[in-house]
DNA sequence: ACCTTCGGGACGACCCGTTAAT
DNA sequence: ATTAACGGGTCGTCCCGAAGGT
């Protein structure tokens, strides 16, 4: 109970009581994350807190708004930060960057949140569901179009953006697979050392051809 | 029906007739990847085969038993393939190319067993957890060993093993996410492309330097 | 709300103001009509009053008391006014019309309550469920007086008072069931037409050795 | 359980086995009758029948499914008697004699079903209530032209159909509240007393223009 | 060998009438 | 009058087993 509320309390500023809701969602998450969804009863969650299950449906509609709610407040957040990201002025790579260290930076702060949101996002319903494909794919185009610049502007080589995009992503998104909050590394620190990969490369010589050899086998789409 | 049980005869191979557990396993199997493993009931895979919930327990023990099943052969599989790929010889590069398209070629041939492999070996209990747990990790070294091998040979830049990895895997492990069978590209053609981009990297300037300047300013969390 | 408030106004009169308890009283009646007593919830009752369901219970001790409340007026209500109809002189028939024009114009008053009372009274409980039989035996027995004493003064026929009475009552009890009070009709009219066919009949020849008759003929079962 | 198998046995006819749905169904039947729909559960329904509860989902597929079907099985079973018994010849009071005594026979046959249709067919929901509303509609027009035809006839009195039918109907439908099984009279002597009653009226002298008198001294509403 | 029928028994989410503290 | 909770209920669904039919 003490670490759920000091976490709400973090999040939300100080001096501003967490309302009760706030309170059962940080569990709810926090179980959600351990369990999964499907696994997570309404009755751990109320005996987590110390109340009935049915005392949940005081503060709730359904289990599953608790879900809704959850995921799309992540959402939001990755896009939010994404945006902020990126408006701060610089050279394409400071803003990749940039939006790697917003994107683990969540991670960090809503560790199962952001599990939570990974794993269950596409259980939600109808407009839910297409509310977050629609964010999920500006998410995207955030990053592809500071790619894009990169390129344009010659920062960056002339690959196509796409891929660059979906390393990169990809790598962010996996964060959560491995990554444990206990260990030496933080989230900037990962956001640099995969973009400084992904930026310098792998191989020695710088063999520009090799891209254009191998993707030349194939018509492409 | 007619699409599982020709995949059943093609991955058990010589036209033997696929058992009827086999059978049962590869409606689970598609079933699994639908709607997820919780949401799936045993009478809704009965039902998919024609049959009663309850005849289903002629051929299976527990439904649990199906997903372990499932899970295990494809957490062997990845690695028996990747085994494979890396023991012809060949550059770094090259082994590092085969074991992309190995790894990819598996989602190709058994999309829904890899997902669901990907979204429920955290599930699985005690021993089995800690073989998928093994499993996963000498398949990691598999990896990582090519990237040294590839560094030390001087062949790749001296970067940190281990993100190079973490970058290649989280981009291969990543694909289903997005992957949509029906699109125009391969699984090869994937593997290549993410590799190029690993291989290659995005920054025009080969500026090393910027790696360590970023990873040194650490405050942490 | 302000339906109900001065639907409460009229029935105490006075312009006393109804006290808090009539006005959930009358809206627990109104809900109970709808939705039936089962399907009726604190919850509901107390939002429609704009209090939390807690809050009733500040002037209520328990829903059922609310059903007994209503239920005991109606009943005390309709034999109240039955007496009062008969101590008025004149014919039997007038009487009898003073009755059912009694019986209606409850109905007419108070639509909810008496449906209500209608679809519950069975449901209450040892000396409340005894007190309403009494009420409803007695509230008989005033019917068959005044068609005891018109057949005893040959102002009616001599037939069997019983039968008369079940005939009058069954149609004054069955009016909920169909009457709609945005209809052309008022309590008055339906009361005196009904009455018009049980004491004018239907057959044309006054055959009244017919009911000897069918009756005589059956052994049965 | 005897009691169910044998009143199963006795309404199906000799031999044919009654589905176990059908012993589901009676039992529900006898339950809702007696304590009403809302207060019988289904373990009180399973336990009636010696099963758990979960195990009657076997065979049905919600409670209020049982409800319907029992409410729709009656309500068509009381149009086709009521088709079958105005489709013999005879006078006008013959057939509306046919039609009380075929009114009352189903009551007597099946007691605690018509009891359950008549407390919840308001209760079904959507196409159901509108299929019982129809059928209860034709019903009554079934009555209405018999009455009719005597009217025209010559055979009865000229007084208004309509008020002749609720007279009528509510006599025959209030039954059921009072009509105690083990009572000395049978559904057809309660026919015929109450047909009686309606046909032959209780005034001595036959003042037919009290009708319009009454009537008239009311401006209405 | 394969399937059906019938059932057990636990548990799912959710809702009930009601009370205590404030 | 509110807010939060109790505690026991609701219907429904789950996975699984056993007996028996073919």
């Amino acid at each position: 109970m003490n670490r759920t509320k000091s976490a709400t309390r973090r999040r939300r500023g100080r001096g501003s009581a967490p309302s009760r809701y706030e309170e059962l969602l940080d569990t709810a998450t926090r179980l959600f994350a351990q369990l999964g969804y499907e696994r997570t009863t309404v009755r751990i969650i109320g005996s987590e807190l110390g109340i009935e299950s049915g005392s949940l449906y005081t503060h709730i509609q359904t289990k599953d708004q608790m879900l809704r709610d959850i995921v799309i407040r992540i959402a939001n957040l990755f896009f939010e930060r994404a945006e902020a990201a990126v408006t701060e002025s610089g050279s394409a790579e400071d803003r990749l960057r940039a939006l790697g260290r917003a994107h683990l930076g969540i991670l960090d702060e809503q560790r199962d949140a952001v599990w939570v949101y990974y794993e269950n996002w596409r259980k939600l319903e109808g407009s839910y569901y297409r509310e977050i494909v629609s964010l999920r794919k500006r998410y995207e185009e955030i990053f592809a179009e500071v790619v894009q610049d990169g390129i344009e502007s010659g920062e960056f080589k002339p690959v196509d953006a796409k891929w660059v995009v979906v390393v990169l992503l990809s790598s962010l998104n996996w964060v959560p697979q491995w990554y444990s909050p206990n260990g030496p590394l933080s989230a900037s620190d990962i956001a640099d050392s995969l973009l400084n990969v992904l930026l310098t490369g792998v191989r020695t010589t710088n063999d520009s051809s090799t891209a254009s050899r191998t993707n030349s086998r194939r018509p492409k789409r």
